[in-house]
DNA sequence: CTTTTTGAACTGACTGGTCAGTGCAAAAAC
DNA sequence: GTTTTTGCACTGACCAGTCAGTTCAAAAAG
C-alpha cells in the first residue's frame, strides 16, 4: 500500500512544486498586486497547470499567506542570526543594530520582489490575510526591539527612546532606502548603502565638511 | 444657490462631484488595493451614479492618476511650505529638516489612507501609471534632498553623506514610523511621535541612561 | 438653453475554483 | 522476475459569476 514514503513525512516532489509556486507567485504579486494576479498566470509562470495550484493550495489567498510566512520566517532568522553573532563577537548593541542594517538589505537585495509585495500588504485593512501579516511583521519587529531595549537596559541606549516607535522607524529607514535602492540605483553596492545609512545610525549626518 | 460662476473655467459643481469620488476612492483603494475595488463601489460610496464617474474621468485608472497627483501635490507643497517657514524663522537645516518630518505626520495624520495607497503602489513594476507615480515621488522627494544639500553647502551636513539615499531613509523613516502609529498605536499624540523622530534624527539615541 | 447627473440595462472579456480523468513509481501479489 | 494494484501528484477543459466600460433617455441644476 503505502507509496508515498519519501525520506520525510512530505514528499520532496510535492514541496518542489510548492517552491516554484512560491517563486511564481512572489515575482508576478510584486509587480501587479495580489488581485490584479490571477491563478492561471502563476501556475504558467510555475510552469504547472492550474489543478496543481489548487492541489497544492486551498485558495489562492491561502497560497498568498504561506508564502507571507515562509518569506518572513527567513527575514527573521537572518536579523536574529546577525544580532547574535555581534553578541557572539563581544560586539555593543550598537554594533548588532548595524549587522542588522546589513541583513535586512542582504535579504531585501536577495528578495527584492518579496519585500515590495510585503510592504504593499502591510498596512491594507480589511483584507483576509491581516491577521497573519500582524504575526509575522511582530516577529520580525520584536528582533529589532530587543536589541533596542538591552540596549537601553545596559545604559548603552538613551532611556529616553520610545523602543516599538524607534524600531519602526529604523525598519522604515532600510526598508526604503533599500527599495529606493533597488528601483532608482540599483547598480550602487550594497556596501555603499550600508554605509550611509550606518553614518544615518550613528548621527554622524551633521557636522563640518570635508 | 452656490456662487457657480467659479473663478476658473472648472464649475465648482462638477470639481465638487470629483472631490466626492477623489474621496471615496482613496479609503476604498488604501483598504482593498486598485484592482480590487470596483467603480461601482466607488460611485457609491460617493454617492453619485456610475454614469457620473465615466462623465467625469475617463477611466478607473485616469481617477486614480489624477489621486495620485492631487495627493502628492498637497504633500509636496506642505514640506515646501515647512522648510521655507523655517528659513524664514533663521533656522538652520536641521530645524528645516524637523520641520519637514512634522509636516509628514501631519499630514499622514490627515491623510492616512492617501498613505497607504501611495506606499502600496510606489514599488511596483509594470503598472500603467508608473510614471506618473514617478514624477510625482520625485517632486517630494527634491525637496527633502534639496534641504540636505543646501546643508552640506553651508557645512551644516557632513559633505560625505549620499543626498538621496539619506533622503530616502528620512522619508522611509517617517512614513513608517507614522503607519506604525497609525495601526497600532493610534492613542498617542503627534507631538509624542515626533519628538521620538526627532531624537533618532538628531543622533541623540546612542547615551547614558536618565 | 446648456451643463451635469442619473440609473438602469447591456456586453464582452476575464477569473477563481471544480472535477473527472491521466501518469507513474513503489508496493503487493504471484 | 513479472504482473497487478494502489494512491499521490498533476492535468486542463469547463462553469458560474464578476467587472470595466458603454449607452442613452430623461431629469435636475444653473
Amino acid at each position: 500500500m503505502e507509496s508515498s514514503s519519501a525520506t520525510a513525512g512530505v514528499s520532496t516532489r510535492r514541496e518542489a512544486t510548492r517552491q516554484k509556486l512560491y517563486e511564481a507567485a512572489v515575482t508576478l504579486i510584486a509587480e501587479q498586486g495580489f488581485s490584479a494576479t490571477t491563478v492561471d498566470e502563476i501556475a504558467e509562470r510555475a510552469g504547472v497547470a492550474k489543478g496543481t495550484v489548487y492541489y497544492n493550495f486551498a485558495s489562492k489567498s491561502v497560497l498568498f499567506e504561506e508564502l507571507l510566512r515562509h518569506g518572513v520566517g527567513l527575514l527573521t532568522a537572518s536579523l536574529r542570526e546577525a544580532a547574535e553573532a555581534t553578541a557572539r563577537a563581544g560586539g555593543g548593541k550598537v554594533d548588532a543594530l548595524d549587522a542588522m542594517i546589513r541583513a535586512g538589505l542582504v535579504f531585501i537585495d536577495r528578495y527584492p520582489a518579496f519585500t515590495q509585495l510585503y510592504v504593499a500588504e502591510l498596512w491594507r485593512t480589511n483584507r483576509a490575510w491581516q491577521s497573519t501579516l500582524m504575526v509575522v511583521r511582530q516577529q520580525a519587529v520584536a528582533v529589532v526591539e530587543g536589541v533596542l531595549r538591552e540596549g537601553v537596559e545596559n545604559g548603552e541606549f538613551s532611556d529616553e527612546i520610545d523602543v516599538p516607535l524607534t524600531a519602526s522607524a529604523l525598519v522604515g529607514m532600510v526598508l526604503v532606502a533599500a527599495l529606493d535602492w533597488q528601483s532608482f540605483q540599483p547598480e550602487r553596492s550594497l556596501d555603499d548603502v550600508h554605509a550611509a545609512l550606518s553614518r544615518l545610525l550613528q548621527g554622524r549626518v551633521s557636522g563640518r565638511n570635508g
